[in-house]
DNA sequence: CATGCTATATTTGTATACAAATTTAACACG
DNA sequence: CGTGTTAAATTTGTATACAAATATAGCATG
């Protein structure tokens, strides 16, 4: 298969709104877009009617659209559903999780312990890699999708988890936790550790956004 | 605001699509649709992302889109989800529900006990209508667009429902209990009754789906 | 007859061009 | 000054045109 412009652009905008690369609380221009991307307007807008759908964008005046804020409520309810989500996600995963699967988990986990401890966006980058590992033998295409939309969605906040320098680590032990109830095919042990997982990683962002926006 | 091709077409693709009135199981040519609906190309690719987003339309071949089959794993897991969220967003809902809110929802419950025993998809849109009465006042908006969205995606199969000849009339008593629960104020009767309104409906629906598909 | 290759036709992807709508700015009036 | 109104500039919406990719059909070869 060969990527489109629209393919690309699609990830190449959500990475740049992850960077804070593109303004904020003003309207994005189709033109400036196209300018910077070097590319016309048609991928632009195919890409921005995608974006809008993922919850990306909000409207600004009638026609154009905007980033959408982050905001503490809406931090809240991505958080509030992975932490139903994921857990189901995981219990129709488990099944099917083999030798592989665990060997490529720990594999991320690896590259998780050994990235830059400044580097925030990697290690958002490869923890939603090993969620996502986990939960790929589902084999559940609906229910995968909304998880990975919210996930991709909570990873705008991730700026903000920086600012708790203990995250990493805790989050680092979980992840162990949770591989090793796995390893011993204990599910009631791998549901707990990955309801605690999320809930602590929501209640910490919320509570520093409340806070600070 | 003035509504684009676009935009209406967006709304007139899914309700075609929930009418069957499109080409299943084989490639949605860009072509015959803009011949179709009288426009050019460009706001149908613009509708199409933006349903492919939805999880209303999956890839056919390396670049085309096709309406996404309904099966029995999808419905479990979108119902599966409705299960959870729901609650949750009820539940944010019910401080801010006035009388303004239970009369509106209560001409919507008038309105279907008078609709046509035989226009399914009339009563569909009310059902929905009534539903999202009540999840308004919540003012979540992230969680309100995901469950926005699986409520739309479950519509798809609302054909399948017909079968049970009693569905409605349970339905029907199922949303007088939540109005009544919500009038009472009583929160935890509430949730339960729309839990089971939506675990009792999924269940029907999946097992209807098992065996006929 | 099956299989792979090539040429052709179809379809999608993208750019350009123009129309319609919206936003901005200028200005008159109270 | 503030406010409403109109005109200009900007921006989005859509059509048309063409390029790139994909799917189809026909043919050759084993």
């Amino acid at each position: 298969m060969h990527y489109s412009k629209t393919d690309s652009l699609y990830l190449q905008l959500k990475h740049d709104i992850v960077h804070g690369k593109l303004p904020q609380n003003t309207a994005l221009k189709q033109t400036l877009l196209a300018e910077r991307y070097g590319v016309s307007r048609i991928p632009i807008r195919d890409t921005l009617q995608r974006l809008k759908n993922d919850g990306w964008l909000s409207n600004h005046g009638k026609s154009s659209v905007m980033i959408r804020p982050l905001n503490s409520s809406d931090a809240e309810d991505l958080y509030l559903m992975r932490l139903h989500l994921e857990p189901m996600l995981l219990g129709h995963a488990i099944p099917n999780i083999n030798f592989e699967t665990l060997g490529k988990a720990q594999d991320i986990l690896l590259k998780l312990k050994s990235s830059e401890p400044r580097d925030i966006l990697q290690q958002g980058e490869l923890n939603w890699q090993f969620h996502r590992c986990l939960y790929l033998p589902a084999d559940r295409p609906a229910l995968f999708d909304t998880v990975t939309q919210l996930h991709q969605l909570c990873a705008r906040y991730i700026g903000f988890q920086e600012m708790e320098l203990d995250y990493l680590s805790h989050s680092q032990n979980e992840h162990e936790a949770l591989l090793t109830a796995l390893r011993e095919d204990d599910r009631q042990k791998a549901n707990k550790v990955l309801t605690e997982h999320i809930r602590i990683a929501g209640e910490q962002l919320v509570r520093y956004l409340k806070q600070s926006l």
